[in-house]
DNA sequence: TTTATATATTAGCAATCAACAATATACTTG
DNA sequence: CAAGTATATTGTTGATTGCTAATATATAAA
């Protein structure tokens, strides 16, 4: 708990409401199912949607809230649009809580199950 | 994209069930203020109330679902009960995640704010 | 056992959000 | 420009959840 001395308390909020936010971002299953999929290389929403069987307005829908969140970039091809891990920090928070999920859970199992690994 | 032979889709999908749910816990900005002030030193529920200036019973259910969760521990001396961490990896995050906040949003000014340093 | 303090739980309300369906926009090709 | 494909957006609905107030439980002390 070490706070410099010119934090204010607002600016303390401030942090807690960003960090929350970013963490929001990470604590929805479809997202890191979109997430585990684009984690290693690009892909365009189609990929994405064969992928992971969503709806496609759903896959469009979660993009582009990760995007501006700013987890994400993209970039386009044609018709086509191509994501891409932004901020390789978040992929390595993922695999960081499921790898310890799988510690605790699957213990006793042969393999682990590394999604982002 | 590292997936064993042995993991099955539903295997994969409770991954990510699992590590959304880590996710959620972190992602309100109430759990990391609690968070940020048990972060180093075990408190009572009281000490909580007094440092966050919350209503008693939205600390109590805070507590409660991060206790839940597995984030924390806790210890009844007395009437009080003690709560402290329990996986030091979630404060990591926390610190992870508002460190790199503090670098992008205040990258000009002199102090960074630590929340969970 | 009664009273006081510490903590937990419950009920109601408002806000948020994911899913789905439908529609709109953007780019490409003919 | 018209038609087709890729992606984004919007409206609606149902479920979840945080907040508040009120109530309940647990321990300690008298």
């Amino acid at each position: 708990m070490l706070i410099n001395k010119g934090d204010t308390v607002q600016e303390l909020n401030e942090v807690f409401e960003s960090t929350a936010r970013y963490f929001s971002v990470l604590g929805e299953p479809t997202r890191l199912k979109i997430l585990h999929v684009i984690c290693h290389e690009e892909k365009c929403v189609n990929d994405i949607i064969r992928a992971t069987g969503l709806l496609q307005a759903n896959v469009s829908r979660h993009l582009g809230l990760m995007y501006q969140a700013g987890l994400l970039s993209k970039r386009r091809d044609g018709t086509q649009i191509f994501y891409r891990v932004a901020e390789p920090l978040f992929v390595e928070l993922c695999r960081s809580i499921s790898v310890q999920f799988d510690s605790r859970m699957h213990a006793r199992k042969q393999g682990d199950i590394h999604a982002f690994a």
